[in-house]
RNA sequence: GCGGGGGUUGCCGAGCCAGGAAAAGGCGCAGGGCUUAAGACCCUGUCCCGGAGGGGUCCGCGGGUUCAAAUCCCGCCCCCCGCACCA
């Protein structure tokens, strides 16, 4: 056993004295990778350790293909998980604390003393790099630094600058989840239950009552659509609803629904507490259908009602007509009221319904009134039958349902669903909600609005952002923030609440032009696997804007705006320009108060003049020129290799910044998405456990272990499972590969026939490493480089071969990216220089010897043969006879063909052959394949081979076609020689 | 629901875009070798049948195209991930 941990720690001292990673621009070609630095809140993970170590690996790569190579770290902490973490652990959390010695492997005296934030980001910064070097990734580690460093802050609030000039970032508000207990919004990690829950918008649509003046029920719906079909309201008639002036009017909520509204910028004043059944029979007008139907209505009113109808049918334009209605509200809900009292006709009917009382409703579920549209509803269908049959609302409960959409399989969905599903009572719920989701699933993919709606023809999957937009402008339309999933808790057992916060800054992603820039460098960028490209797509147009801002967490100052600090994923976009200043920030030739706004004009954009930026910032101009000739050399950024969980966030904002803030030239180049990695199967957690960090990784497998398992474990965005048992088995190899090196390495070559099969092989092996690599497709550059070369080299060894280090060289480069530490060693034993930094093997096509390589096939597929045979003749003798000459002729014409598929098709023109199709393909892949089988003098491969073959198969060997039987003879073929047993 | 990715032989997992070998590789299992023995290692086998290198069946389900389908086309079923302001 050797130890690997002593050789990976000489090695990495040595990179480290001869600086062979720290980069500065030269005249070669540059390559620029980044990783998305980690977040700080614990130790780096598996799931780290996989992309770092695909980062590591391309890095290597195309250092050793002659790239100047750019590989920086830094450290991520802004945001509120550490501050979280830093107050669990000075409350000294029984949770935490397990998790993080358990886990993370945090000392507990060391955990313990991990109180602030500033002492995690301390200590866990220290234990990153530690980790990050014990792993011998190439990093250039003069560039390091952490957000919330000064120089940082200084960088991240010239950008916001930058965007704000632009008119990229506006103002906004928007909803949050909220502790009414601890007036704070609250993180998912604050949450004691409802993680799952997300808000969701209700529409609030206003039907008006009077009674001394105007009454309003605002009508909670997820489906605005369907105020067109409205037959009467809900009420719980058991609950507790308010009367309130809520901004001014007077409105019927529940209880908790007035409490809630507090929060969503109502101002709410209780009149007072009524019961459910108190406002149970009340009439109330519904505007929208007014507005439909004034021409119906004005048949029955008289007077001024009279004039105001006549007035509205010569609007010809519903919406503008609704706009009317609402004008005159008061007036018009007071009039029909008294008129559907004296008139009850089917068309006031329709405009003046009634409240009805279900116990369905859930009065804590958005304002706990809700319109009842029994056409679209199962539960008001339902609820509504039930009705029927009692004597107290019989009268009342006497509606039809109003369809207002049209789906191919029904006529009146609510009813002929619940109908089929025998729903019988309102309280069968789980009935209920199925025939609910029946019927909006049909309605909304399939449905179409009906004429008697604001915008018929429409597909109800378009319509409700359109009408919540239009009901809000008209005045009887409002927004009631609710969790999809209830109930949601604090940690201190409060009820959360929706709250919006006001006035908050907002990245303008939804901005057109903004995103057409993202279109176009989405086209022209390389996304790894490509079909990630589509997911981009799909992303960049459902990105809506991102509020930056927020009160609490690490971070930088809005600069216009103190109050606010930017958001911390908003404050990782572009800073991969920041390594460049990170290395004279490191050397002390560049401090935080030298860092103008000119300044990074300058040396970002080139803007300016270096003497005037240079006297700005008290630098000196050469200083400024450096810089700027620096960040022209590395910049763009050629490739950011990231988890796939950074899609659909990160690396989204890092694609929409850049196009903001650079010129076209300075835009990325490729992104790679890696998957995670699970643990015996499990998912990891750093929150809650498991967890393999990289640290006990390293120190119990070994870098070159941990490195080589985790870029073989999987490719690319499919998850790795991190599997102790094949971990050690890979231990077991790298073991066999460095005894292997030993023995041989620095032996002399003694000449031997198989050495150019080897050599043949391993041009091929460096062909398709190369090309996995050029893909990122670690997986299967690992295989051919150590497995496939392993597989040849033992059968080179067991044929005899003599000299396996005739490709060492060769294969130790081959491997260098992936097991550094390892080649070094390895490598020195006959070199002076660093493996590390030594030409990539190129594929000689040269060396390529296709003869040998068919021999060898030949003898193995004998081989094959002839043990095929012996399985049921216990023989001593085997007599082999090759192949006729004449059958080595038809396959030359054959051959003729360009390619596989020509051939073929040449081929199948003959009735009989075609019929024997699969045997005809499968012989004529093998002779293209293997073109120099029907010129090979099998006769002679044989006998040069026949010690071999005897030793393997323990019997004797003998090429004679005159022992051969002739119907044995008839079935040879060139490379398949007739074998005949005795 | 929308969007993206999948379903392969005991398990994991290649192959599918560019149709052509019961289908790479690994694990597991079985036999043999090496060993005092175990482990490690090296061979061999691992869908079914077969006393001659052969035959049969096979890649979620059902159809179709083709001399030929895991691969192409159509329909269906099932699984995973994202849907946000959180890193």
């Amino acid at each position: 056993m050797v130890d690997f941990h002593e050789i990976e720690r000489k090695w990495q001292e040595e990179w480290r004295k001869s600086r062979i990673f720290e980069a500065e621009p030269d005249e070669r070609p540059k390559f620029f990778i980044t990783i998305p630095y980690p977040y700080l809140n614990g130790n780096l993970h598996a799931g780290h350790t996989r992309t770092l170590t695909i980062g590591d690996a391309v890095a290597r790569y195309m250092r050793m293909n002659g790239y100047n190579v750019l590989f920086p770290m830094g450290y991520h902490v802004t945001g509120t998980p550490i501050i979280g973490l830093a107050e669990r652990i000075a409350k000294k959390d029984p949770e935490t604390i397990r998790v993080y010695t358990e886990y993370h492997d945090v000392p507990l005296e060391e955990l313990l003393k991990l109180d602030t934030p500033e002492k995690i980001v301390e200590y866990f910064s220290r234990e990153a790099t530690k980790a990050l070097k014990s792993i011998g990734y190439s990093i250039d580690w003069r560039r390091t630094f952490t957000t919330m460093d000064e120089p940082y802050q200084k960088f991240i609030e010239w950008q916001y600058w930058k965007l704000k000039e632009k008119g990229l970032v506006v103002k906004g508000s928007h909803p949050v989840r909220y502790c009414p207990n601890d007036e704070n919004p609250v993180e998912d990690h604050d949450l004691m239950k409802g993680e799952n829950a997300t808000i969701v918008d209700f529409t609030v649509i206003k039907l008006y009552s009077f009674e001394e003046n105007l009454v309003v029920f605002p009508c909670a719906t997820l489906r605005p659509e369907t105020v067109f079909g409205v037959t009467n309201l809900w009420v719980n008639p058991e609950k507790d609803y308010v009367v309130a002036e809520v901004n001014g009017e007077k409105w019927v909520v529940s209880k908790e629904a007035a409490e809630k509204l507090v929060h969503q910028e109502k101002e709410v004043k209780i009149i007072k507490e009524v019961k459910g059944k108190d406002v149970v029979g009340n009439l109330v007008v519904n505007p929208v259908l007014v507005a439909m139907l004034a021409e119906e209505l004005l048949e029955f009113a008289s007077g001024d009602l009279k004039k105001l109808f006549e007035e509205l049918c010569k609007i010809k334009d519903r919406k503008e007509r609704i706009a009317k209605v609402v004008e005159n509200i008061e007036f018009i809900v007071k009039e029909l009221i008294l008129l559907f009292k004296e008139v009850k006709n089917s068309t006031l009917r329709m405009v003046v319904v009634p409240i009805l009382p279900a116990s369905f409703v859930d009065t804590d579920n958005a304002t706990g009134v809700v319109m009842s549209v029994p056409a679209h509803a199962p539960y008001d269908y339902v609820a509504l039958e039930e009705l029927k049959k009692s004597s107290e609302f019989k009268e009342l409960a006497s509606i039809e349902p109003i369809v207002l959409i049209k789906v191919e399989e029904y006529a009146v969905p609510a009813k002929e669903i619940s109908e089929e599903l025998g729903i019988k009572s309102q309280n069968e719920r789980e009935l209920l909600d199925k025939a609910t989701k029946i019927v909006y699933r049909k309605e909304f993919h399939k449905g179409v609005l009906l004429d008697n709606t604001l915008y018929p023809g429409m597909h109800v999957s378009k319509v409700k952002d359109v009408l919540q937009r239009d009901l809000i402008e008209l005045g009887i339309g409002d927004i009631f923030y609710e969790f999809s999933e209830k109930p949601v808790v604090c940690r201190c057992g409060a009820k959360c609440v929706v709250k919006i916060v006001r006035d908050q800054w907002f990245l303008n992603y939804s901005n057109p032009e903004w995103k057409k820039k993202v279109f176009e460098l989405l086209d022209r960028m390389r996304i790894i696997p490509d079909y990630y490209k589509e997911e981009f797509r799909n992303k960049v147009e459902w990105l809506k804007d991102k509020a930056c801002a927020r009160r609490k967490g690490l971070g930088t100052r809005i600069p216009w705006d103190k109050e606010w600090l930017i958001e911390s994923l908003s404050d990782s976009t572009i800073y991969m320009c920041y390594y460049i200043l990170a290395k004279y920030i490191n050397a002390g030739k560049l401090k935080a108060e030298n860092i103008k706004p000119e300044l990074l004009d300058y040396v970002f954009l080139g803007k300016g003049k270096a003497e005037d930026v240079a006297e700005k910032s008290n630098l000196s101009k050469e200083i400024v020129e450096e810089i700027r000739r620096e960040f022209e050399y590395w910049y763009p950024v050629d490739l950011r290799s990231s988890g796939k969980d950074l899609v659909a966030n990160h690396l989204l904002f890092f694609l929409f910044h850049h196009v903001a803030i650079f010129p076209p030239e300075l835009w990325p180049k490729a992104i790679a998405v890696n998957g995670y990695v699970s643990l015996e199967g499990k998912k990891m957690s750093k929150s809650k456990g498991p967890l393999l960090t990289m640290k006990r990784a390293v120190s119990e497998f070994g870098a070159d272990v941990t490195r080589m398992y985790i870029l073989h474990a999987a490719e690319y965005d499919s998850d790795a499972d991190w599997r102790r048992k094949d971990v050690e088995n890979l231990v077991a190899h790298l073991n066999r590969f460095y005894a292997l090196m030993e023995e041989y390495y620095t032996k002399d070559v003694e000449g031997c026939f198989l050495d150019r099969w080897l050599i043949s092989r391993m041009q091929k092996a460096i062909k398709e490493t190369r090309k996995a690599m050029e893909n990122l497709q670690t997986r299967r550059a690992v295989n051919s480089a150590f497995f496939e070369v392993m597989n040849d080299v033992k059968w080179y060894l067991r044929r005899g071969g003599k000299n396996p280090q005739i490709i060492f060289d060769d294969w130790l480069k081959l491997l260098a990216p992936f097991i550094p530490h390892i080649c070094e060693e390895i490598w020195h034993k006959k070199h002076n220089s660093f493996v590390s930094v030594e030409s990539y093997p190129e594929y000689d096509e040269s060396k390529v010897d296709q003869v040998a390589e068919v021999a060898e096939e030949y003898i193995k597929s004998l081989m094959d043969d002839i043990k095929e045979v012996l399985k049921f003749v216990d023989a001593k003798v085997v007599y082999i006879a090759p192949a006729e000459e004449w059958k080595k002729e038809v396959a030359k014409v054959a051959l003729e063909a360009k390619n596989f598929k020509e051939a073929m098709k040449e081929l199948m023109k003959d009735e009989k052959l075609r019929s024997m199709g699969k045997e005809v393909s499968n012989f004529v892949k093998k002779v293209l394949k293997e073109k120099e089988l029907v010129d090979l003098d099998e006769r002679k491969v044989i006998e040069e081979n026949i010690e071999f073959l005897e030793k393997e198969l323990g019997v004797k060997v003998v090429v004679d076609e005159s022992k051969v039987p002739e119907e044995k003879r008839k079935s040879s073929m060139p490379g398949k020689p007739a074998v005949y047993a005795e």
